[in-house]
DNA sequence: TTCGACCGTTAAACGATTTAAACAATCGAT
DNA sequence: ATCGATTGTTTAAATCGTTTAACGGTCGAA
C-alpha cells in the first residue's frame, strides 16, 4: 500500500539512492552507464515508483503548486470556465491548482494568502466572479495575476475582458441590421463592465446615428430577468418606436423577452434583443435562441495561468500589464431588420 | 519576504528548535517554564512565523491535504454548491482542498488519484456532476468516498440525493392541490434519478388517484428547454384534459413554460407546473416563479467530507455506506389547484 | 547517596536533490 | 615499471524545515 520509495528503488537495482535519483530525474546526461541507467529505470517501473512530491518541493524550494484564491467563482455558476482554463493551462505545464474559496474582503485575502503561503504555493492566482477592481492588500504572495478583476493601483499583472469590444460586436449587429431606434437595459452599479458597455452603446449610436440613445437607457439596481421586463416595458411603453433593445446581461435579456411576449412583439420580427454573457441556461432555452456574447472565461483562466507560470519560472521581467479579451460573438436568432410596420403593440394589459 | 523558520523563530528565542516546535504545537504538556513558552511565543509573533506545511506534513505523514477528483463539476454549472460545501467542511477542520478536474473515463481516475497519491493526499473525494454510477479502478487510494455518485459494486461510503423523497415533495404538492389529470415529462435514459423520480410518480399517481399515468409520460432523450416544450406540446395535444405536469428538470419545466404559453394556458391557473433541480437561473426567472426542488449540492459536499475526515483520521470503522439525502422543497407559484373549466385550449397554431 | 520531578536538548527521522568527492580504469610520459 | 593526469562512473553527505522519542542535567526531598 505504502509507496515505494527512492531508497526502494535503489536498493533494488543496487545503486545509491544519488545514483536512483540522477538517473530518473533525467538530468544527469550521459553520466552513467546505459546499463546502470536501464537497471535503475526498471527497478522504478517494477515498484511502480513515483516521488513524493512534499520531500521533492521541501529540498528544491518549489512545489509545482498554483493557488487559486477564488472570489466567489466556485459558488457561483456564472464563470466555471475560468477555473477550468486555469486547470488546463496549469496541467499542460504540470502545475496543480490549490483552489480556496473565499470573499472579497481584506481579510479573507489576508487569509487565503497565508494558507496558501504556508503551502508554499509556487504563485497566486486571485479569480473574481465578475469584472471588478480589487483592493489586494500590500503583504501579498511574491508572484500573483489576476483574472476577470485589476488592483485598484494597476500593480499587478491583469486579465480582463474587453467590454468595450466584446458588446460591440451585438451593437454592430443591430446597428447593420438597420436599426434606427435601440434602447438599452442597463444596470445602475458603477462598474468597469457597465462603463465600457455603456461608452460602446453611446459610440455604436453615434456611429450608426441612432436616436436619442440618452432617452432610451433604462437602468436597475439589480439585474434579474424581472428587471429586465420592467426596463423593456418601461423603454417600450415611453417609446413604442424603438425595434431593438440591448440588455446588459442575458438575465435582463429574459426579462425582455417576456415583456416583448406580453405586449405582443414578436422576435426578432417586431423587436430584436441581445443579450450579454452567455449564459447558456438561458440563451440557448430562449425561443428564439438568444444572440449574445459569451465572456472570454476559459481564456482569462488559461492566459492568466500562462502569465503566472512565466513570473514563477522568471521568465518574464516585464511590469505589470493589464490584457484585456475580447469576448466570442454567438448569433443565435433573435436579431433580424426592423420591419417597416409593426403588427401591433398592445399596451394595455399589466 | 523569505518566511521566518523554526530555527530563527528558536535563536530569537535563545531554546531549541525542538523546545520552540514542542511549544508552538501545544503538545508539550507543561514540560516547560510559562516564562520559556512565552518567550518562544513572542519570538513565534515577531518574526510572524508559521509552520511550513511541507516540511511539518513529510515528517509527521499527514497533510491535512484531501483531493477533490471533480468529475466535470468544475465544468458544468450545476454542481458548484457541492464543491463549496465540500470546501466548507474541509476548512472548519483545518484542511485544503486540492482540487483536479478530470472526465469520467477509466485512465482519468488512474491519473488523477495517482496524482493526488503523488501530493500525499489523505484521503480523497471524488464528485461527480450528477447523480450516477461510476467504476471506480481497483488501485485506489486507501481512503475516498464519493458525492453525487455511488460505486458499482458498493465498496466506498457515497452521498447521493433521495430522488424519491425529494420529487415527492412536489408530487404531493399537484396531489394535493387535487389534480387528477397528472403528465410527466421525462428522460428517456437510464440513470438512478430517472429510476427513483419515475417510481415515486408511479405511488404518487396510485396514492392519489392519477389517471392513466402511463399515457401520460412523454420522454426524450436530452434534456433541454426545447426537449420539454416538444414532450408538453405532446402530452398537452394527446390529453387535453391534463391539468398539471411534472418535469423531470428545471429545463424541461422551462419548455413547458413555453408550450403553455403557446396553448394559451395560463400557469398555475390553467396548467400547474412542477419541475427540479432549482436551477435559480431558471426557476426564479420564470413567471411565475417555478416550483421545484434543490439537490442537496452542499449538504452532499459537506457530509462527503465530514466523512472522509472521519475515515483519514480512523474515527470510523463502519463498513461502506450509501447515504441518501433529501433536497428541499422550493415553492414559487406555478401550483395551484387545478380549474374547474378551462379558458382555452387552441391547439391549432405550430 | 539516590530517587523523582522538572525543564530542556540531542539526534534521528521523513524522502527527496545536489555538490563535492571518491573510486576505477586508461593512458601517455618519464 | 611507475607515476600523475585524465576521464568516466558512482557515492557520501549535506540540505530543505519540521516532529518526536530518547536522553540528560539540576535540585530538593527521602
Amino acid at each position: 500500500m505504502a509507496r515505494a520509495t527512492l531508497k526502494e528503488v535503489s536498493e533494488l537495482a543496487e545503486v545509491s539512492v544519488a545514483t536512483a535519483s540522477l538517473v530518473l530525474s533525467g538530468k544527469s546526461g550521459n553520466r552513467f552507464t546505459e546499463e546502470t541507467a536501464t537497471r535503475v529505470r526498471e527497478a522504478a517501473d517494477q515498484l511502480g515508483y513515483r516521488a513524493n512530491r512534499l520531500a521533492r518541493s521541501l529540498r528544491s524550494q518549489q512545489t509545482r503548486v498554483l493557488g487559486l484564491l477564488s472570489v466567489e467563482v466556485l459558488t457561483t455558476p456564472y464563470a466555471g470556465d475560468m477555473i477550468r482554463g486555469a486547470q488546463l493551462a496549469a496541467r499542460a505545464r504540470d502545475y496543480d491548482l490549490l483552489i480556496v474559496e473565499i470573499n472579497g474582503t481584506p481579510e479573507a485575502f489576508a487569509e487565503g494568502f497565508e494558507l496558501l503561503a504556508d503551502h508554499q504555493a509556487d504563485g497566486v492566482l486571485v479569480a473574481s466572479f465578475f469584472h471588478q477592481e480589487l483592493l489586494i492588500p500590500k503583504t501579498r504572495p511574491r508572484h500573483m495575476v489576476l483574472a476577470d478583476a485589476y488592483a485598484a493601483d494597476h500593480s499587478v499583472d491583469a486579465f480582463v475582458p474587453n467590454e468595450y469590444d466584446s458588446i460591440t460586436q451585438v451593437l454592430n449587429l443591430i446597428g447593420e441590421a438597420g436599426h434606427k431606434h435601440v434602447g438599452y437595459i442597463g444596470d445602475c452599479n458603477d462598474y468597469p463592465a457597465v462603463r465600457g458597455r455603456e461608452a460602446a452603446l453611446r459610440d455604436a449610436a453615434l456611429r450608426f446615428g441612432w436616436t436619442n440613445i440618452e432617452d432610451n437607457i433604462a437602468r436597475s439596481e439589480d439585474t434579474n430577468s424581472s428587471d429586465g421586463y420592467n426596463s423593456a416595458i418601461a423603454l417600450l411603453t415611453k417609446n413604442p418606436a424603438l425595434t431593438a433593445l440591448v440588455a446588459y446581461n442575458d438575465r435582463l435579456a429574459m426579462g425582455a423577452f417576456r415583456a416583448a411576449a406580453e405586449l405582443g412583439l414578436a422576435i426578432p420580427e417586431d423587436l430584436s434583443i441581445v443579450g450579454f454573457d452567455d449564459q447558456r441556461l438561458i440563451s440557448e432555452a430562449l425561443r428564439p435562441g438568444l444572440t449574445t456574447v459569451a465572456l472570454p472565461h476559459l481564456e482569462m483562466g488559461r492566459l492568466a495561468v500562462e502569465k503566472l507560470i512565466q513570473l514563477v519560472e522568471s521568465e518574464d521581467e516585464n511590469p505589470p500589464a493589464e490584457v484585456a479579451i475580447i469576448g466570442d460573438l454567438v448569433e443565435r436568432g433573435s436579431v433580424a431588420p426592423p420591419s417597416a410596420h409593426r403588427t401591433s403593440l398592445n399596451l394595455g394589459q399589466s
